[in-house]
DNA sequence: CTTACAGAGCGAAACGTTTCGCTCTGGTTA
DNA sequence: TAACCAGAGCGAAACGTTTCGCTCTGTAAG
């Protein structure tokens, strides 16, 4: 069995009291440090820290529940995240509903139930009523990617439309009237957002909406592929089309890439996240990236605030960052 | 303040032990059940876990300890554990050490002193002493990739081997005779396996080792990128190149394509793991990937049959787990 | 010399749940 | 009717740490 502080009282001849005290910062005088110290190498004690959250009602424990794991934009800001609340003494625990919305509100439940200090999330859907509850026992939370309604907390969001304005902006700069968008679901924040920002370039640059170019997916490889495809097929095809989330655009240049559409001599193509596809692909494709690196560190930065603040009823803070523009050779004039 | 069974024992006039009891599937009067069930709704009460942890010395958390969140290799692996995990009741606590031995070891402490009640590693270096610790403790220990020397714990492996033998003798069979391989660092248990699936393609096909041929990368995509160029732009280049990990199949081919060199006719390639790279250059780049869903749920199986078996004593199991070939148009006859 | 105060250590209780062993009650069997 | 047994509930203690309030001691000041 693993030594206890009573082993080291009974080495020590010392107190609980004391040998606490010591192992929490308190003034304990020389010779009894030694003994201590003494005492814990002989016996390889370490804290009991189930024992101590009891008696302090904090876990040092950090839910954090995702959409998707093996998604980058997830990754990034959870190894940022993870390391951030590790220099603070905090442990991530990681649950990922896998875009399931059931599974959103078990694993949920199940993050509640742990006596979590404070949740991340990237909220899919409805559970408002499960984070409102988390709210009122004062659990910080601090969301990801999208607000929920009517639920006051913290979030980190970025600037989606303005992004998706200027990615768009390039296409029609570059002269393409007939620009079509690989949207995500409608009424999921994110995907509303990248849509308004390309209404909002059609409209400056007076290129009348297509609908028919305005197509709505699940923000997931298939739809990014189906889409693109059943875009690409027509008989009038787009000169041009925006891809809004990483899987997607994935998806559509597997689609681009199965019918030998030359980039951007034939198609222009701008994808959103997908670092990698600038980086790889010949020419580069062109993409919009929202900055995991800093999302991580100022989701962060907020619950560290929350958590170790005295006052944790500040009102929330809604922090919008800016995407980074990856310029590449997958758009250019018509041909 | 949430509510305690304490709360509950007032309202329903039934003791701490009856309210335990059926809480834990214990047999209590159907009045009394619902007394209870109406108690804990009335006042939403949530099992302390906790308090569980402490009295039952199971905190139902399990320890992941990974090299970097970001690879793919980890992360499908870390979403399939955490589910078949989250199935049978534990939670998952991530920490990353982004290849750093020191990070490593820090965070193996870090997670030693949290009660954890398993422990999930893709170790990277020394380790050992921290890990005996923890088995010494009846803690159950998983490591995946590589075993640890003197460690006598369960782990899942893949036959890199083999998957290297295979992939080398796809670019012997198709004429190569200089043949180069793009390693780990020495010592590495996977990168050392690899190299001598390559030497046994080698001496199968009766092919002579040339040293010149054997690069030795650090596993990322700058290495990847850095020795593939050097191997390019030589006055005798190889014909063909075997790229032993995700990362540098990556770097290696930037470098490929910045020499806008065609493949298969001016060289030929073959990468490890990078799956979307099979899926999204043209042509498809072939690739041998590790069976990541399959590892995941096999550390899962493996450690749940240690967590909830009566003898946690048995002899420690090594499972090897073959590697998946994905075809594709990247290699090819010498011209 | 006496008093006051600060430093140091200690005992006891608390945190919220689980579990063991005891007691009681009701039903069944002889 | 009496004895036995199983089911049900309960009280108390335990898990390992923290913290509060009390006591003691030594030093400095009046």
């Amino acid at each position: 069995m693993p030594a206890t502080m009573k082993d080291i009282a009974r080495l020590t001849g010392l107190s609980l009291a004391t040998i606490s005290k010591y192992l929490n910062g308190g003034h304990v005088l020389p010779a009894n440090q030694r003994a201590i110290e003494q005492a814990i190498n002989q016996l390889g004690y370490t804290v009991n820290s189930v024992a101590r959250s009891l008696k302090t009602r904090r876990s040092m424990t950090i839910g954090v529940l995702i959409p998707h794991l093996e998604n980058v934009f997830s990754t990034s800001i959870i190894s940022e995240l993870e390391d951030k609340l590790h220099q603070v003494g905090y442990s991530t625990i990681i649950c990922d509903y896998h875009h399931d919305p059931e599974m959103e509100a078990e694993k949920l439940d199940f993050l509640a139930h742990r006596q979590i200090d404070g949740l991340v999330m990237m909220p899919l859907s409805g559970c408002r009523d499960a984070l409102v509850k988390l709210r009122e026992r004062q659990i910080p939370v601090v969301l990801i990617d999208r607000p929920v309604e009517g639920l006051d907390c913290d979030a980190v969001l970025v600037k989606n439309r303005k992004a998706s304005f200027q990615a768009v902006s390039r296409l029609a700069e570059a002269g393409h009237e007939r620009i079509a968008i690989i949207c995500g679901p409608q009424g999921v924040y994110t995907a509303d957002e990248r849509l308004y920002g390309y209404m909002d370039a059609l409209k400056h640059y007076q290129i009348k909406l297509d609908e028919d170019l305005v197509q709505y997916g699940n923000y997931d490889t298939k739809s990014g592929y189906v889409l693109t495809a059943r875009l690409l097929d027509r008989q009038k095809p787009p000169t041009a089309v925006f891809v809004t989330n990483h899987e997607m655009t994935y998806g559509s240049v597997l689609a681009v890439n199965e019918r030998d559409l030359l980039m951007p001599k034939q198609l222009s193509l701008i994808g959103f996240d997908h670092k990698l596809l600038n980086q790889v692909l010949r020419p580069p494709l062109a993409v919009v990236t929202q900055p995991l690196k800093q999302i991580g560190q100022t989701v962060a930065e907020l619950l560290v605030h929350r958590l170790t603040g005295i006052n944790r009823q500040e009102p929330a803070i809604i922090k919008y960052l800016d995407a980074v523009w990856h310029d590449g050779g997958s758009y250019g004039p018509l041909s």
